[in-house]
DNA sequence: CTCGGTGCAAATGCTTTGCAATGTC
DNA sequence: GACATTGCAAAGCATTTGCACCGAG
């Protein structure tokens, strides 16, 4: 999707943050991601791009996902025990995830009414929001009728 | 708090499934748990247990902590990056967390509107929900105050 | 007496780190 | 040229596992 937009706003983070450097390996990085649809994990996002040629170490791909966060252009999540969650967050609406435990699929939620219940919640406990994840576990129609 | 009545519930937990069996680690494990107020890892419910002269090893802890939440006795979160937190359940409403990214303070959320909602939009997604987390990350009052 | 559970230490798997080499600014 | 960033392999860390021993049923 809109890869070059997504550039500009890492050119942008980065000139911003005094003494970061643009690096081919992050921009690298980043359109791998931008190309990625839904979640994907660390190991894979090094593994496509391994695949694809470009010359980069797993501790570049975990760095940069760092930064990739830090502007927002990626979202990271923690569904399960082992391993971290990423998904491109750029030109997407913030949403929410149910997860089924069957078969492992994520259910995206874009839902305003949540959004504006929880801001409340947050202003009656003056707490002043900056991220947020509704996580719902359970099982997705699919598996269910199986069963 | 009411210890006796989680020791029954692992009872009966226990007997019910068959083969699974009523050691002293499993209830000192338990015990433990009740006496935690908030949320604890499992290094450190290990840790007090061997400093109170309880033996067990750090595999029990584990492995009972995982029992404990089969039969709903006790909550497991992922809030950071590296472990695992759990809190008691037992005897407690669901609930949410506020979570301030400062002082790493938790925020305890309960709140029936919220649950409807959520209830709402699984039934719009027939998705069947069984456990769920809402993680609110930001600034609590008191760290908002200080900057 | 059986077989599920425990303890230990070693293994696992994701993620980070230390340091020399590299490439941006 | 200075120094942030990279790559590599080794280290870290929470959690799990394999196996001999133990003890609940």
């Amino acid at each position: 999707m809109n890869s070059e937009a997504a550039h500009d706003i890492l050119a942008k983070y980065l000139k911003s943050n005094g003494k970061r450097r643009a690096t081919t390996e992050r921009y690298a990085v980043l359109d791998e991601v931008m190309r990625t649809q839904g979640h994907f994990d660390a190991e894979g996002l090094y593994y496509r791009l391994i695949t694809n040629g470009v010359k980069v170490s797993r501790a570049t791909v975990y760095n940069t996902l760092e930064l990739l966060q830090n502007c927002g252009l990626v979202s990271k999540y923690r569904f399960t025990e082992n391993s971290s969650r990423y998904e491109r967050s750029y030109g997407r609406p913030h949403h929410h995830h149910l997860i089924c435990l069957e078969c492992g699929d994520i259910i995206e939620l874009v839902n305003e009414r949540l959004e504006r219940l929880q801001n409340e919640l947050c202003s009656e406990k003056s707490f002043t929001p900056q991220s947020s994840t509704v996580q719902v576990f359970g099982t997705c129609s699919r598996c269910r009728k199986k069963e």
